[in-house]
DNA sequence: CACTTGACCTGTCCGC
DNA sequence: TGCGGACAGGTCAAGT
């Protein structure tokens, strides 16, 4: 999925639809997905009020009165979708990719006691939810490993090249998509802002100027700001809490856009792989 | 440690 | 229309 602007949708849009609700009763497929104990479930879950929904790099974390929170990845296809009201689908949106939940791909269902639902659906099955503690969330691994905010107000340019330091003898996309530089980038995003920097994703991290970073700086938050506005990017599966697309792919200036001309010199759009991953470049911006 | 590559899954699309 | 292979918004655990 879901990148940082998609997750930071759903994030919104669940806060306005689900805090203050009760759950009733959960139910979960495989233990990969859900390893928590049912025990744990009856104590911590089913009776619990949810109170907040924040979201740290890519993962949402849904507060409850419990004291408990349930931590979320969408990973590559993941879903959060709420549903008004399951008896009637008052509230569900005419939207051909929800009309009938809970479907195949419906991997966790929540139940609230006003009869509303939230389902995790997910197709590839790479996501997860669990439940733990809140005041345990800060000491996970993933927590103290992963990068800052790049949407954070105290988070300036010089700081974001500073972090590149550790992954100096590597591409600058790779480095981009490494979760402990920077959080929430993605395949989308570190795409569109080396276009909108003028930087071929294979340039080695060490060659890159002060100016290039923070130029890179510039554009990422930029187009991680836009992709928020636009409620993040639907190539294929990603749908927001309300089970709406998101408007990103209609903006895009590289990102799966390729035999097509460059917005800014109309060069023929290319293709390429790199760090394992599909990558976008106008072959004249962006140059070695 | 830093870096790269394959594995995890299911579905879809493209070429034969 | 069928079938194989490549590929897909992301991490991880291995390997070098």
């Amino acid at each position: 999925m879901p990148e940082l602007p998609e997750v930071e949708t759903v994030r919104r849009g669940l806060s306005s639809l689900i805090i203050g609700k009760t759950i009733k009763s959960e139910t979960h497929d495989t233990e990969k997905g859900f390893p928590n104990t049912e025990a744990d479930v009856r104590s911590f879950l089913i009776d619990a009020t949810i109170i907040d929904i924040r979201r740290r790099a890519k993962v949402l974390m849904i507060d409850l009165s419990t004291g408990y929170s349930l931590l979320i990845h969408l990973k590559m296809t993941g879903q959060l979708v709420f549903v008004g009201d399951t008896r009637f689908g008052a509230g569900h949106p005419n939207d051909s990719l929800v009309n009938i939940l809970p479907d195949k791909s419906t991997r966790v269902t929540v139940q609230f006691t006003d009869g509303s639902a939230l389902y995790f659906n997910d197709q590839r099955k790479f996501g997860w939810v669990r439940l733990l503690p809140t005041i345990e969330i800060p000491n996970i691994d993933f927590m103290q490993k992963v990068g800052p905010e790049p949407l954070a107000k105290e988070f300036t340019a010089k700081e974001f090249m500073q972090r590149f330091s550790r992954r100096s003898k590597t591409n600058i996309k790779a480095a981009l998509l490494d979760q402990s530089v920077v959080a929430g980038v993605g395949n989308i995003y570190a795409d569109e802002s080396l276009w909108g920097a003028k930087l071929h994703p294979q340039r080695l991290v060490s060659s890159l100027s002060e100016q290039e970073f923070e130029t890179l700086y510039n554009e990422l938050r930029s187009v991680m700001n836009i992709a928020i506005e636009k409620g993040g990017s639907s190539n294929h599966t990603y749908v927001n809490a309300e089970g709406k697309k998101g408007s990103y792919m209609n903006f895009a200036r590289v990102f799966r856009r390729e035999g097509l001309a460059c917005p800014r010199c109309g060069t023929t759009i290319e293709k390429m792989r790199v760090a394992g991953r599909g990558t976008h470049i106008c072959p004249y911006c962006q140059q070695l």
